[in-house]
DNA sequence: ATGTCC
């Protein structure tokens, strides 16, 4: 008598911390499909569509692209500027941040070649940061709690910073679109001719997504008559060896490149924070990306319409700015659609699994601007 | 999430 495999997926959560059923009941599922031998819920878990969000899977033999999802890469990048917190002026710069949503002006293929991508690989959507979660935001540094770790990774409490979300656009939708029209949500096999060819495609949008933060970067910097370096780009959505198995990550940021930033929402502070190697494997190797949705995009309006108008919307409680000139989107990711990042950072903690360097407030969070 | 419909 054969005995069905029943994978009990980790869950890195508090009794402070809420998670949805939904969520959970996906969490169960997928981490039962063939193949998967430990699955991981972090604290930012939220459903997705049909396969929940803030999750880790780990398979042994066969890797499932629509775990990965349509955005291979996305991830959070920051840069340091060279722009001074005490010459900052909030309401000039609000109105140089514009032209973002058209093409990029400079020279795509050369940004491809130089990280190693066909020049001919969507050369025309790099620098744009594409709708839904994705931003870029101004930050400068709120607090910090280790002084030590802070400065050793360069960075300065006086200087604007710019963290940017944002993944593989369309390149990355049109991979998972080809593989569910020949496979649908089965996984392909490691030894499979199908399987070679995804991860080959996987590994390219997942270069693509960094020269696309890279280039929005250097855009918003270059608006403002700034220069910066990068600080960290971390991916959180993608599928990569791990020992002799294959790591899923859904809305999981990598506990194994170094520091991490988790970002609250735009009304909200973000956190720098240090994984603790030690226990990383309890949690996959893996973090939280975010707070995580607390409501559907489809209930925002209605919960929020009454309370807020769109100008309303536009100014944070903690002082920051907000363009966003899509009046649908403006309400789905208002701060209050999210779960609270301190609670997130909390459960992170209490695991074990990181410690806070620093904590960063949004100045300008940019969405979309009309032409 | 998405040149948000091939």
């Amino acid at each position: 008598m054969s005995t069905l495999p029943n994978i009990k997926p980790v869950m890195i959560t508090s009794n402070q911390s809420w998670i949805e059923g939904d969520a959970v009941r996906q969490l169960e599922i997928t981490a039962n499909l063939p193949g998967m031998v430990r699955a991981v819920g972090l604290p930012d878990l939220h459903p997705g569509k049909g396969i929940p969000i803030g999750a880790a899977f780990l398979s042994d033999g066969i890797v499932y692209p629509h775990l990965v999802g349509n955005d291979i890469g996305c991830g959070m990048g920051l840069w340091q500027t060279d722009m001074r917190l005490s010459k900052f002026k909030l309401d000039k710069s609000v109105k140089k941040l514009k032209g973002f949503e058209d093409p990029w002006g400079g020279d795509g293929a050369d940004v491809l070649a130089q990280h190693g991508l066909p020049e001919t690989l969507s050369p025309k959507a790099l620098g744009t940061i594409g709708s839904g979660n994705h931003f870029a935001e101004f930050q400068r540094v709120e607090t910090v709690s280790d002084e030590a770790a802070f400065s050793a990774c360069g960075l300065k409490q006086q200087q604007i910073l710019l963290l940017v979300h944002s993944g593989s656009r369309g390149l990355g939708h049109a991979i998972l679109e080809a593989h569910i029209r020949k496979h649908s949500g089965a996984g392909l096999k490691h030894d499979s001719a199908h399987f070679k060819d995804y991860i080959t495609k996987h590994d390219q949008a997942v270069i693509w997504a960094v020269a696309n933060r890279k280039t929005i970067a250097e855009r918003f910097m270059t608006a403002l008559g700034a220069g910066g370096i990068c600080l960290l780009d971390i991916c959180h959505n993608s599928v990569t060896q791990h020992q002799d198995k294959w790591l899923h990550r859904k809305g999981a940021a990598p506990s194994d490149k170094g520091l991490v930033v988790i970002p609250g929402s735009r009304g909200t502070l973000s956190y720098i924070v240090r994984p603790r190697l030690e226990n990383a494997d309890l949690s996959l190797f893996s973090l939280a990306h975010g707070a995580g949705r607390k409501w559907k995009r489809s209930d925002t309006k209605a919960r929020l319409s009454r309370r807020y108008s769109v100008a309303d919307l536009t100014r944070t409680k903690l002082g920051g700015r907000v363009i966003c000139e899509d009046k649908a989107l403006i309400y789905e990711e208002a701060p209050e659609a999210y779960k609270d990042v301190a609670v997130v950072i909390d459960d992170l903690k209490n695991a074990g699994l990181i410690d806070v360097i620093a904590t960063l407030r949004p100045l300008i969070s940019y969405k979309t601007r009309r032409r």
